[in-house]
DNA sequence: ACTAACTCTACAGGGTCAATATAGTTTAGG
DNA sequence: CCTAAACTATATTGACCCTGTAGAGTTAGT
């Protein structure tokens, strides 16, 4: 399951990708059109904006825009900024690898080897799939080099 | 992230399923080999008796074994029994379905399709790796009929 | 009977998630 | 200039869950 904030980020997201680039969009417009609760919503973007995906103008004609093209920012990016790491255990994690403490040796572990697949499979999906892509009717993406 | 008690799950029917049938496993030493706290294990144990994955025998020749063949085990099975749907979103889940209340028409949910694909891919692993495959030397498993 | 195993219920401590609160800063426009 | 409306920042809350422990009870082999 991902987190409710992450879901916000990617909605938000997709209704800034939406929004004609240039003008600047107020934060309590996205929050009224997508149910997402202002105050909070000011927390993922103010989040979004320090990992340089969003940028704002301040004041009374302020607001938000994408920062990157929308076919530049995946899924897997997002999630990762605001979940965190996206692998199914600490050890399969390539941005934060920690080892299973209880575990005796990794290279033969067999829930490892089999979450190893699961870790592939999703990031084939969530890394290859951008903001853009997801706006676009032209699903299902394009996922040639799956999982080896 | 699966949680620490799911792991455990699947650690214990791994050893289970190493051992010869018919004669039941102690909980203590499981736990002692595996690194698992043994209060902890008998819960796990437990429930997953109450879903008919093992049995138990009480008293001094007690001990657990697995009722059923690894090979009809499969980690999706565990992974629902321990940590609940395996869906990244309630709306996308088989078992346990949930609409997501904050969200307008699922139909045209962009967030949703791109998930969707996810759960797929991440399905296609867990339903049809078992037990018994995590301990077979042959992996990777068959992904034939993967995400359409 | 005794003992070593499993069975069950309860619960405690810590952490995370979702949201709210509060105070501050910036800018446009009258 | 001054105010409204927007963004910035930090703190705090309450609910919930995850992990693990406690302890009393039940079963069965010797």
């Amino acid at each position: 399951m991902i987190s409710q904030k992450a879901k916000y980020a990617l909605r938000a997201l997709v209704a800034l990708a939406k929004q004609p680039p240039g003008q600047p969009t107020f934060i309590g417009d996205i929050a009224e059109a997508q149910s997402i609760p202002k105050k909070f919503l000011e927390q993922i973007l103010l989040d979004l904006k320090h990992h340089g995906l969003v940028a704002s103008r301040r004041g009374k004609a302020g607001g938000y825009g994408l920062l990157r093209p929308a076919d530049t920012i995946s899924f897997g990016e997002v999630l990762r900024i605001v979940d965190g790491p996206i692998a199914p255990l600490p050890c399969l994690s390539k941005i934060a690898y920690r080892r299973c403490e209880d575990c005796q040796e990794e290279a033969n572990c067999e829930v490892r080897r089999v979450f190893a697949q699961v870790a592939d499979a999703t990031r084939a999906v969530l890394d290859r799939t951008t903001i853009a892509d997801a706006i676009g009717a032209n699903l299902p993406i394009r996922l040639r080099e799956m999982v080896a």
